[in-house]
DNA sequence: ATTTTTATTATACGCTTGTGCAATGGGCGG
DNA sequence: CCGCCCATTGCACAAGCGTATAATAAAAAT
């Protein structure tokens, strides 16, 4: 009988094909709709080769969410290391995870559907912890770094608490504007969040906010 | 041959157990470990008579957010409407929001568990909707009579943009806080949102943070 | 007591899932 | 151009899922 024809590819390459085909299943149908065979037919394959780049189909999704995350903090990490003025910096960090494409429909669909599986699944709570914490570091530097060019000193346990403070309110506006998408703008959240770290740095009012007063 | 014997129940009585139940499973096992027969051996009954107080099982699952949602909102509501200095109820309600038993290990499970539905299913998300918009009213209220006590004016807009980021911040460090649970312990993160608010309410130190200073 | 009602059990059914494995043929080394 | 290797297919399988439904017994009604 006629076998359908098929092209072999590098590992690399299909792996990642796999992972990508993974991401967009679970965006689209959640956790629950990306099934084996979903995810195979969107990767242009047939379901039994996932057991040969994966130990399985956990495997796989693990994968995808160490994927997802790199991603997603990727451009924090390349701004908080950027030369420039840290206060610029800084804003420009926070715009970034306040706007598309870290705050847009199919990055929180995403985020959402794997957080189940942090309380449950000690591999899914230890990715995102380290995840958590390469944020949480990149952005007590840029604090630090604001706080060297304006002659203030600060302390190691107080730059980590506001890291801390800051990082949540990120995290949290973050969800709330993607989350209920049709509420806010995405410069009404990113003006408010940018205030907000003003005042919760005592910095003077526009050293973040310069252009976008409203 | 023998039957297992069995005792009726109120209505009223056997949805709750069974919702109960739901969330129990959900809590330990995750969505995916709520299987109709775990859900109905938790509350000590038959697979098959899920189906005869619910339409299916994804309307039991419904019923369950809800009724997550009403236990981790109603103490903030009670807060917002108690009589009283109004900073001190603001403090009450950030400190309650950021403690057990909103902020534990099993609240945030079921929390991670469910909000995976919400990009997917309207229902879900209209559950959601419904909840933020009442707790960010509550939150909004709070912050208005603050300001009212302080002698201070506050336009709608002002007020609701405050509301939004403080509710951001509040999200965000419950949800840091509960994830990674050994890192913080809820004093300190208690403390920080309770300074953070301050910074951005523009209010005196002390105002929220009187006995909890570190 | 007896009858009626219906909450609950018990079982079966069809479907989908992740996985195991033999067959196949694409593409590279010789 | 051939022959080998292994990436890929195709299918079968057992397990578990949500659901449907007939039988049963608990409790209410008469």
């Amino acid at each position: 009988m006629s076998r359908r024809t098929y092209q072999r590819a590098p590992e690399a390459v299909r792996r990642d094909d796999l992972i990508t085909a993974t991401l967009d299943c679970v965006a689209e149908f959640g956790i629950a709709g990306a099934t084996v065979r979903q995810i195979a037919a969107r990767a242009g394959v047939t379901g039994g080769l996932i057991r040969h780049y994966f130990d399985g189909k956990d495997q796989m999704m693990q994968a995808a969410y160490r994927q997802l995350m790199s991603e997603m903090c990727a451009p924090s990490h390349a701004i908080a290391r950027e030369e420039g003025k840290a206060p610029d910096c800084l804003r420009r960090f926070i715009l970034a995870n306040l706007s598309p494409p870290i705050a847009d429909a199919r990055t929180i669909s995403l985020w959402a559907a794997f957080i189940g599986h942090i309380p449950i699944n000690p591999e899914f709570a230890s990715i995102h912890r380290e995840h958590y914490l390469a944020f949480l570091t990149s952005l007590e530097l840029l604090i630090v770094r604001c706080f060297e060019e304006f002659g203030r000193t600060i302390d190691p346990t107080h730059s980590r608490r506001l890291a801390v403070a800051i990082n949540g309110l990120i995290d949290g506006m973050w969800l709330e504007g993607s989350l209920i998408d049709d509420m806010f703008d995405t410069d009404e959240i990113a003006g408010m969040a940018l205030r907000s770290v003003e005042h919760m740095l005592e910095f003077a009012p526009g050293t973040l906010t310069a252009i976008a007063d409203s």
